[in-house]
RNA sequence: GGACUCGUAGCUCAGCGGUUUAGAGCAUCUGAUUUACAUUCAGAGGGUCAGAGGUUCAAAUCCUCUCGAGUCCACCA
């Protein structure tokens, strides 16, 4: 053994040994205990960052439950991640000097693909390189064939109970990167903007986007502002910029009598709450700026111009015409921006398929009061609930390229859409040859949402008993004839985790549909990590310049200090502080462990002679041997044996109650300050002179520590482990 | 406006199903070592646990309020 751990010379070996010897394979085998965990899919075209890092969190759940001696199932996988991945890729384009515009679908479609693929094995190279105990044979992807069939079928099966539908609403949408996006995507940011009173007819009202009045098609006021009440239900007439017009004055609850003068125009086509609005009071929807970002022709002289060109001029010709009263500059409101390219975004008129959440979501919460799922930490419990009660719609057609396309297809006979989770040779409606397939494709998350059914569904794992195998069960779709063994066995999982910013993304959505697609919960635990910030609570990001590289960190330290430094000492659920300094330290502790084996390596290889005894004993005090010494020796070795059983008994308490900070904590301090500091410095001298008792002892103490560290420390603790058990040993297949 | 998290040693944080002198890592200071490990060991300094009430024999821990930091959400036109 080396004096030093060098991680470097044993990671890389040790790994590939753990993934050839078939440790990470799971298998069906009903006389054991299922554990599973779905890897949260990383994008396939992305290098790793410390938020993937934490999925050592999952790690050290599957390694404790496979030391427990479950069937233990981690199954790995990537995401195409649709909108996100084309956005990074129209950015390489730009430093090439091209955009999409210079490409049709299928060709942009295939310059991606190639992109995702040329880039997608250095994440799984790095998961590795973490340690993680990935059942590699099992991968999906989340374009791959059968995946998509699933998310075909589940889509279907949506439509079928009407719980999808197409309908021509606002949805939030980018003019740059050209498409629509869900109540989620949305950032508000706080902006000021100038709020402008105009003369409106016989009202002066305020508005905040005076481009937009060409849309309008109502003036609003509250039932009871007796100001107003006489023109409730009569038309005005009003001098506009392209000539007068008229339009109907109604009362709405909505409208705050104390908000600027209490009267607001209603633009259905470009607001939210004028939409909604208009909706309970049967206004017409008028289309005045483009999905170009543009005014269209019915905006007369301003046609063409960009929203924020138009304002600028609009503002300036109301002026000169006298209709402009007055402006307040400071006033702060709050705008959607597009979460990628950070421009405001247009609310905008446009047919979409939309999710019907309400059925789904108290399905969902059924599950989550009733606690067929649980959660950790506790209180996300509320803000799940919270979500679920509050989530609107789902809008899922994307206007992206690279992406699942939407598997619904336009009879142009008939005018009707029809769905067919396999590309149809004839029209479902007339039968005929006429029909086009929607253009657009799925938001990512929806495939996201299926993905623990969906990747358990797509296993070709037959059961090792005959029973199961003359069972072959087929889908209800009947699509493709399926071997349902794997997923009836793994299927719900046993815990979901991953980071709480993404609690109503990905997870409650996962739960709705899962729900929904099996009538299982998708898992019965959830477990939410936080977020990782730098050593002074800070946020990490490019511009700061305080982002670490995960890998970096491991070709450094070892992957064993960085995952150690990214659990010890953190609270769960709460975002953690993360800095070199502490890898440097967790490093430290793995070189501990190492060297505590060497000692116990050291003496216990050595058949103590007289020659060695001799050169051992001279300068020290000799007075080892004396009878009244080995007696305290002896209460030692007891007290050894009773601290750790108390250890162990907590340890196992812990993990149990995915206490795992408090769990390396505990194993931290018993190995470092009370075994080696304390107990092996009480028996040095005597193990040296070969007392065969003492060294046994401290050996099985030790070893059954190096288990209990396993999940957190995996490749030092089986590195010492070689050494004692034999080369071909391993804790992997070791209980606890 | 609603919800949540946090305010504990110089810094970053544990501890919070209540109980002896409140902990860790890093930092600081003093000392040790022909050594399993200097990526070490022994020891020291450093905190009225944000503040104020309350419950209790007993509160950093439970309850209420106040102040401060942060996060998420919400149709202020």
């Amino acid at each position: 053994m080396d004096p030093k751990y060098q991680p470097q010379q044993i990671e890389e070996k040790l790994y590939r040994e753990w993934e050839e010897k078939g440790y990470f394979k799971a298998n069906i085998n009903k006389k054991k205990k299922p554990f599973s965990i779905i890897l949260p899919p990383p994008n396939a075209n992305a290098d790793l960052h410390l938020g993937h890092a934490m999925y050592v969190v999952e790690d050290i759940m599957i390694r404790y439950h496979k030391l427990l001696g479950d069937e233990v199932l981690w199954l790995p996988g990537a995401d195409h991640a649709g909108f996100e991945t084309q956005f990074v890729f129209e950015n390489h384009l730009k430093k090439e000097g091209k955009s999409r515009f210079d490409f049709d679908r299928d060709s942009l479609f295939k310059i991606i693909w190639e992109f995702v693929w040329q880039n997608r094995g250095n994440m799984e190279d790095q998961l590795r390189k973490l340690g993680f105990a990935l059942d590699w044979g099992k991968k999906k992807f989340s374009m791959d064939e059968d995946i998509v069939k699933i998310i075909y079928q589940t889509f279907k099966k949506l439509h079928d109970q009407g719980l999808v539908y197409r309908e021509k609403r606002l949805v939030n949408y980018c003019t740059f990167c050209g498409t629509s996006f869900s109540d989620l995507e949305v950032i508000y940011k706080e902006k000021i903007s100038p709020l402008y009173y105009m003369k409106y007819g016989p009202f002066t009202l305020a508005t905040t986007r005076p481009e937009t009045k060409f849309g309008d098609t109502a003036v609003v006021v509250n039932p009871k502002d007796k100001r107003y009440k006489k023109w409730i239900g009569k038309e005005i007439e009003v001098e506009g910029l392209t000539g007068k017009f008229k339009l109907k004055v109604v009362s709405d609850e909505s409208v705050d009598p104390k908000f600027g003068t209490g009267v607001v125009k209603v633009t259905p086509a470009h607001d939210f709450t004028d939409f909604e609005t208009s909706r309970r009071h049967n206004l017409e929807m008028k289309q005045v700026i483009g999905f170009d970002g543009k005014l269209n022709e019915l905006t007369g002289i301003y046609q063409g111009l960009y929203v924020n060109q138009a304002r600028t001029k609009i503002v300036e010709d109301l002026k000169k015409k006298g209709l402009l009263v007055k402006i307040k500059e400071d006033y702060k409101n709050r705008v959607g921006t597009c979460y990628k390219c950070g421009r405001v975004l247009e609310p905008l008129p446009k047919e979409q398929w939309f999710v019907k959440i309400r059925p789904l979501a108290d399905k969902a919460k059924k599950l989550v009061n009733e606690e067929k799922i649980k959660i950790y930490p506790r209180r996300f419990k509320k803000i799940l609930i919270w979500w679920l009660d509050n989530f609107r719609d789902w809008n899922i057609s994307r206007q992206v390229v690279w992406g699942i396309r939407i598997p619904a297809y336009f009879c142009q006979l008939k005018k009707q859409w029809f769905i067919e989770p396999i590309p149809p040779k004839r029209c479902t409606i007339c039968g005929g040859q006429d029909f086009k397939q929607d253009e657009d494709t799925f938001d990512t998350w929806f495939s996201s949402a299926q993905w623990p059914f969906a990747t358990l569904m797509t296993q070709n794992v037959i059961a090792s008993d005959s029973e199961a195998i003359s069972k072959k069960e087929i889908t209800s779709s009947s699509l493709t004839p399926r071997n349902d063994s794997f997923f009836n066995y793994f299927y719900p999982t046993t815990v979901m985790e991953t980071g709480y910013d993404i609690l109503p993304w990905w997870v409650a959505r996962m739960i709705m549909i899962g729900y929904f697609a099996t009538g299982k919960p998708p898992f019965k635990n959830i477990f939410l990590h936080g977020l990782i910030r730098d050593k002074d609570g800070k946020k990490m990001s490019k511009s700061k310049g305080n982002v670490i590289n995960p890998m970096d960190m491991v070709d450094k330290y070892g992957a064993d200090a960085l995952r150690s430094a990214l659990i010890f000492g953190a609270k769960e659920g709460n975002d953690l502080s993360f800095s070199e300094e502490k890898v440097i330290g967790m490093r430290n502790f793995t070189n501990k462990i190492w060297n505590i084996g060497r000692f116990i390596w050291m003496n216990h290889s050595v058949i103590p002679t007289k020659s060695r005894l001799a050169g051992r004993v001279e300068g020290s005090k000799q007075k080892d041997s004396s009878t009244p010494l080995r007696s305290a020796r002896n209460d030692t070795l007891r007290q050894l044996q009773k601290e750790f059983k108390e250890e162990k008994k907590k340890y196992l308490k812990l993990m149990d109650s995915y206490r795992f900070s408090q769990a390396l904590g505990l194993v931290y301090e018993f190995l470092w300050h009370r075994f080696a500091d304390y107990y092996i410095e009480q028996l040095k001298d005597e193990v040296i002179h070969g007392n065969i008792e003492a060294l046994k002892t401290l050996r099985e103490v030790y070893l059954e520590n190096l288990k209990m560290l396993h999940p957190f420390i995996p490749f030092v603790s089986d590195a010492v482990w070689k050494v004692f058990k034999g080369e071909r040993s391993s804790i992997l297949s070791e209980k606890l």
